[in-house]
DNA sequence: GTCATTGCAAATGGTTTGCATTGTA
DNA sequence: TACAATGCAAACCATTTGCAATGAC
């Protein structure tokens, strides 16, 4: 489907709910549509919206992300300790990333069908499709033994 | 093990580091432990540990709290957006909070052998035992068919 | 005695909010 | 027209930091 196209789908979406249409909006989803799988934060986000769209305040990005992630139309992720980052939502996948090096790995939503399974038998939960951050050591990290923050031996001074 | 002799080995974990027994860090600890399983916000935290040790300032708290994390006898738990809580190490466990009512349900660390398989074999990402969130929602959230702040049918007005 | 730790006050940084104005439906 | 959305500046709040004084080893 064209961009334009999904765009469209989108807006309609917005308006369907009774969201209305404006063109920080508009401008917001074209920029996370144009960014396809990639997350962005709020400030870069801010910045490429307003390489096409004038003057859009910080504060409307602000309000404008949290009025599509209430209508279900992107997704926040909070990467370790930066600060949350956005990507539209649709294929539903976590991150796991390693301590050491910042590296960061994707893996699909469905790695976690034996947890949701676990906590609906046993405590009648309904995992949301919500984004996952695993803390952890990547591969190379693990092979060199690096260690981050962690526990590092008695070091003394 | 007596509450005061778990405090004075955590304390020998600490000199075995080369980090300084001060009489914050004591503090800290002492409350940890007698908080038992629940976690503690770092204000609450700074508050419980006045009452018996005078002026200990907040920010001291914070490096103390973080003395301790890099150490791995706490831990730190985000639960939703509340700001961190803190617990000792020990039994890890993780979370699902219900995005409806707030109600959180525990879970053993155990039920993310899978996951935890999965992304070794995949990625060789080993997990660390970190404090994971969950959100979704709970058995009566569910039962009621309340739904959050997540996706209400047209609403217009 | 040395150097980590603390108290304090000030800075930071992400995020939110009140209000008058603008623009969508 | 009515009311949601925006711009802007100010407020917020958790957390961090610089520095001189203090205290652990």
């Amino acid at each position: 489907m064209p961009s334009a196209r999904r765009l469209d789908a989108l807006l309609d979406q917005l308006r369907a709910r009774g969201v209305r249409v404006t063109a920080a909006r508009r401008a917001v989803l074209a920029e996370l549509l144009d960014a396809g799988h990639d997350h962005i934060g709020i400030e870069e986000l801010a910045t490429r919206v307003r390489r096409r769209t004038p003057a859009i305040h910080l504060s409307t990005v602000y309000r404008t992300v949290e009025a599509l992630r209430e209508s279900g139309i992107l997704r926040a992720a909070r990467l370790g300790d930066q600060p949350v980052a956005y990507h539209l939502a649709g294929d539903t996948h976590h991150h796991a990333v390693c301590r050491s090096c910042g590296t960061t790995v994707e893996f699909p939503d469905a790695d976690l069908d034996d947890l949701r399974r676990r906590l609906v038998d046993r405590h009648g939960f309904a995992a949301d499709p919500e984004h996952l951050t695993v803390s952890g050591r990547c591969r190379r990290c693990v092979g060199r033994g690096v260690d981050g923050s962690g526990s590092a031996a008695g070091h003394h001074r």
